[in-house]
DNA sequence: CGTCAACTTGATGCTATTCAACTTTGGTGG
DNA sequence: CCACCAAAGTTGAATAGCATCAAGTTGACG
């Protein structure tokens, strides 16, 4: 990796595995992201796309002389780094002490949130978008098997929560009832 | 919290929690540690000490100046949160995917990595440290009940990967072994 | 010596996993 | 066009692993 990058269109995953096989993914790679490491060589994870995907790359070397001598630059990455910092350990309340129902329930309206806000559009009314993700990486995601993500995803559709017309389209007719579910604080957390 | 600050002496944790008080560790802070957000005025976190603790604190408006104003310092604590979001996603990896038995491995080991570079000892033969956390600061960690971090600890006494001398102390006889109970690849991950 | 917090251990229940069978969907070539 | 196939998803039954509830035990300290 003699890369780093920035997404511009599509949605790649961030993963780590255990010699087992047992994968869980630890970040989410949305446009406008930011992928590598200034100042490391090698790359701790492994990066997938899961859908087509348009990055915009800079040779790792002038990206590092241009961060030292444009300290704007480099503050801006720290800021976004803290938020996925922040994000990171938002997530690390999911996978410890939320239940499969929450879970799913949390990812959904992360995935609902950013689907809004990056399409500007008034969030009144019911929220429709596509899940970019198979059942087997939510499973990643969330720290469950993909017949878990399955079976809940059933059971919010059954309770009236969340619509599904085929397998990827969703919609929310009540977004306060789905962060209710969530299980977090009213005001939702952060967006990434 | 109008202070930055960095941890000189003694042991501090950042926690989450939900409204029904399910709790999540999602930082621990030992010396040398940053705390504080540049830029962000409220605490996302609870932070908690868990020892006497020494901390070297700064007031947020005269440390941003000194940001904008010697980029060796953003870019030291570029370098420092980068390290903590590796640390975070080691961590989710953990939550997500490991068994008790390996999350408590996988505790011990980083806190025996860690205090063995801390005091510059030779890795050589048993290890011997105590303990910073109690059970349930170890459970809130793990994503577990005190009782099953009680459970494994036991465990893996009988089965003479640790030894316990009181109910902090502990010996490990031989790393590797520690770190094949972990799950770990066998490199065995970042420090923090 | 009594008290309290930290810890241990046991019995039981529940949640998510595992294993397995089956259904749906979208794409491919006959 | 449609039969076929693979990939993705659903659903069921049985099980494992951790949580929960409930007693005990230990050790430090007044």
């Amino acid at each position: 990796m003699d890369f780093v990058a920035s997404v511009v269109t599509g949605i790649a995953t961030l993963t780590q595995t255990l010699e087992d096989g047992r994968r869980q993914m630890v970040g989410l790679l949305l446009p406008s992201d930011f992928v590598g490491r200034p100042g490391r060589s090698n790359a701790a994870y492994d990066v997938t796309a899961t859908t087509d995907l348009v990055m915009c790359c800079f040779r790792k070397k002038p990206f590092e002389d241009i961060m030292v001598t444009t300290p704007h630059v480099a503050q801006r990455l720290l800021e976004m780094t803290l938020d996925e910092l922040d994000a990171a350990r938002e997530w690390m309340l999911l996978l410890g002490r939320k239940t499969a129902r929450e879970k799913i329930a949390s990812l959904l309206a992360i995935i609902a949130r950013r689907d809004a806000t990056l399409r500007l559009k008034a969030t009144k009314g019911a929220i429709v978008f596509d899940l970019p993700l198979t059942r087997e990486e939510m499973a990643d995601y969330l720290g469950l098997t993909l017949e878990t993500v399955s079976r809940q995803i059933s059971a919010l559709k059954r309770d009236g929560v969340i619509q599904l017309e085929g397998k990827r389209h969703v919609t929310i007719p009540d977004f306060d009832q789905l962060l209710e579910e969530a299980g977090d604080d009213s005001d939702g957390g952060p967006l990434n």
